[in-house]
RNA sequence: GUUUCCGUAGCUCAGCAGGAUAGAGCACUUCCCUCCUAAGGAAGGGGUCAGGCGUUCGAAUCGCCUCGGGAACACCA
């Protein structure tokens, strides 16, 4: 159950009584050890009635009836609420009892696209796709479990420029004679090839107008299909996708769709007659524009650009046709973008021009969740040393390696012992990336990805799968929790891993349950330390704790099932 | 330059719809495995919350200014 809700109903009732406005109700939990959750709202409301906080806290008190789920006191003006053990009792047997702790699903579920991943084909994932697709996988999870029908698709980069580029530089590079139907014998493209070939083709970009004037070309004959260029795209985009696709999936990443910017080629027509018809079209330097400025708008609003002077489709384009195929396939009610904070004012762009518009109902609404980058000690998006970026995959193995050596040096006796590396080796990833706050960029430290000691996840797996040996080898049975002062502070941080859950939603962040996982573990961890369980000689305390144990195993699984955190077995 | 995000312990980060004594992990110093997995637990040192002014009963949290850093800003995505 959410207490907080649970209280603040309570007290908006008698604030509404009293005739005062229900938002002084506001609850939180307590920082101290005065009381497990508080109110302060006697403060604000003395400022407007001009009475004292400590009369009005005590007028609220009075009106209060809690029947006895409470001890409440008044200090100062603090309202101050401690859950007796007798509701918190029932509170425990009730998660218990649910499969999803007691967390409420969404009133009105809604259908919701979401748009993340952003995987360039050509191009391997690097750590910064990492964050994209765990915060994304991880919202989508939320989501599913809070009652939203939930359509996610990684939305390939797959139709621009950087297509013409390596494109090109594998003309140079091979005789590719075979796709223009010329008798030469066919060159297969693999990952190394394309490997090489984008960053070298990204930097001949810059030096060499001659290659950028081809590429520019190539990517334009993409576009309008013509065989060959095509013929080479398919085909490296098989490839890639493969790849990509295995990457995402050791991190525990699923998409229900695999579009691209490609996907809607057929649909740029449409959106560009629709535009122009609505006269938002401009040309500009030979290319196709919408101003998106506003009037007395201070920030920079550059316009949107459709089409190169070449006629190539840029980006934006793409992406609003993207939208009009989402709405007229899916009928979403939301669709979520998940980007790092640099496409800010893209989506802003692009966002105006589909609402000014009205090329898709209105009421579908569009949202940009950014995340913030990758970065490197420096403060600027994380490199390696020679310059380059770092593999997604690189990194997965060497966490993954780590997390070997040291199941080997503890001696940790399982048949699949690398499933279980990569388990632990992932989680740490995970919750090393989603800890932080969603929209602020973070160091990328290879040594805490590395480490698996303190608030880590293979800290929350580790306390898991002790709890998980206990009881196996314990003769639990099932029955009603009863909490006393020894198991009370189990259960706040179960309540406060449930009120994690809407903090969660309402921020798309998910760091808020990555840190009450992590102190439900550190709480238990402390009453493992102070109790033997199994060797309780009491039966029914004993079976108080095994039952307590099972709720807490289960509140830890839920939670880092959302984050993708899977529990092993042993570790 | 304009816009925007940020500055909290040696390092990496929480805390910011104002609230009681500013927290955690790592690192450092001590303890704790004859007993459920020590990837653990307990204790300790470490802070002018960048700086200043203001609003307020109360400011790390809100406003303004200064300093310092990141990012975006027309044919990249």
């Amino acid at each position: 159950m959410d207490i907080k809700k649970y209280l603040r109903k309570k007290i908006e009732y008698v604030l509404q009584t009293l005739g005062y406005d229900i938002k002084y109700a506001a609850v939180a939990f307590c920082n101290n050890d005065l009381a497990d959750l508080q109110c302060n709202g006697a403060f604000a409301l003395a400022k407007i009635t001009h009475k004292s906080p400590i009369v009005l806290a005590e007028e609220i008190v009075s009106n209060l009836h809690l029947d006895g789920q409470f001890e409440i006191s008044i200090v100062n003006g603090f309202i101050n609420f401690k859950i007796t053990d007798q509701f918190l009792s029932k509170i425990a047997n009730d998660c218990a009892k649910s499969d999803r702790l007691n967390i409420a699903k969404v009133d009105k579920p809604m259908n919701l696209f979401i748009d993340y991943g952003g995987a360039n084909v050509a191009k391997p994932l690097h750590v910064g796709h990492m964050r994209s697709a765990i915060v994304g996988e991880a919202i989508k999870k939320l989501n599913i479990f809070l009652g939203n029908n939930v359509t996610s698709d990684v939305h390939l980069g797959d139709w621009g420029l950087q297509m013409g580029l390596v494109i090109a530089q594998l003309m140079d590079d091979y005789d590719m004679g075979y796709y223009f139907g010329k008798p030469v014998p066919k060159v297969e493209i693999t990952m190394s090839m394309l490997d090489v070939a984008y960053p070298k083709a990204s930097l001949r970009k810059k030096e060499e107008p001659e290659f950028y004037e081809r590429a520019s070309e190539i990517t334009l004959k993409l576009q309008q299909k013509v065989a060959g260029y095509y013929d080479i795209w398919q085909e490296m985009n098989k490839v890639c996708i493969a790849m990509v696709k295995a990457s995402y999936l050791a991190l525990g990443v699923t998409f229900d769709l695999w579009n691209g910017e490609s996907s809607v080629n057929d649909l740029v027509p449409y959106v560009l007659d629709y535009l122009e018809k609505k006269h938002m079209v401009k040309v500009s330097e030979g290319a196709r524009i919408i101003e998106v400025a506003e009037e007395g708008e201070t920030q920079p609003m550059p316009p949107l650009l459709l089409l190169k002077s070449n006629g190539a489709q840029m980006y934006p384009i793409t992406e609003i046709a993207t939208i009009v195929d989402r709405a007229k396939v899916y009928h979403p009610d939301e669709i979520l973008y998940i980007t790092d904070n640099r496409q800010t004012l893209h989506f802003q762009q692009v966002f105006r021009v589909v609402t000014k518009s009205g090329i898709v109902d209105d009421s579908i609404k569009l949202k940009h969740i950014t995340f913030g980058t990758v970065n490197g000690k420096d403060g600027k998006p994380f490199k390696t040393r020679d310059g380059g970026t770092f593999k997604l995959d690189d990194l997965i193995a060497m966490v993954t390696d780590k997390a070997l050596e040291k199941l080997r040096e503890n001696k940790v006796d399982v048949p699949n012992l690398t499933e279980l590396s990569k388990m632990i080796g992932i989680s740490a990833l995970i919750f090393g990336d989603l800890s932080n706050v969603i929209s602020r960029d973070y160091v990328f430290d290879l040594d805490k990805f590395m480490t698996f000691e303190g608030k880590t996840g293979p800290y929350l797996q580790y306390t898991a799968v002790r709890i998980k040996s206990i009881l196996n080898k314990s003769d639990y049975v099932p029955m009603d929790i009863t909490i006393n002062s020894d198991t009370r502070d189990i259960v706040i941080q179960i309540l406060k891993l449930i009120d994690s859950f809407d903090q969660a939603y309402k921020e798309n962040s998910l760091h808020s349950i990555c840190l009450a996982l992590y102190e439900l573990c550190s709480t238990f961890s402390n009453f493992y330390n102070n109790v033997k369980i199994l060797s309780t000689e009491d039966y029914i305390t004993r079976q108080n704790y095994l039952n307590l144990l099972k709720l807490v195993y289960k509140a830890i699984d839920l939670g880092c099932g959302i984050i993708g955190i899977k529990i092993p077995e042993k570790m």
